[in-house]
DNA sequence: CGTGTAAGGAATTCTGACACG
DNA sequence: CGTGTAAGGAATTCTGACACG
């Protein structure tokens, strides 16, 4: 079910955070929800799924940066011997 | 998917109806998509089968009662002889 | 019967900011 | 850093009605 069809309301229901966490974690590259023609957002269940992993690790200790994807492999810096 | 998370808006994308057809569909008893407290309808994948399946037959001519799904088998009338 | 539409209101969501720590 | 909140606006959805056939 990575299809997107669920407002932030039914969201906030299903993963018992509050709509100004799952926006902020969407502020810090955890999740990346569509767009309405409008700009609502819209989730799927795998980012719902997403959401309460996250959440669970962050009452762990994690801060977001750390719970972010693994970052597309760029390669900079690191010079060659 | 029986989980009721979509609004109408997100209904209309995935059917190609329009609200009025899902409004009306539910009217005639057809769907049963459950309500936010604010009165918004949210439906299910299931739904949207449905209402796929729904407006593929009344394209094929059967209207809304024939379409019905199994009424409760309640007995009534009938007086026996 | 099944569907389109204009009308007015209400629920939902959005953004940017201030706050705290 | 992560989250709460009040503020104002905009997108979304709701109902009941008139229309056509």
């Amino acid at each position: 079910m990575e299809n997107k069809v669920m407002s932030i309301g039914v969201v906030r229901e299903l993963t018992g955070l509050t709509e100004r966490q799952i926006r902020y974690y969407e502020q810090r590259k955890l999740i990346f929800p569509e767009r309405t023609k409008g700009g609502n957002r819209r989730y799927s269940f795998e980012d719902v799924n997403k959401l309460i992993y996250i959440h669970q690790k962050m009452q762990e200790g994690f801060n977001t940066v750390e719970l972010r994807e693994p970052p597309k492999p760029r390669r900079r810096g690191c010079a060659p011997a």
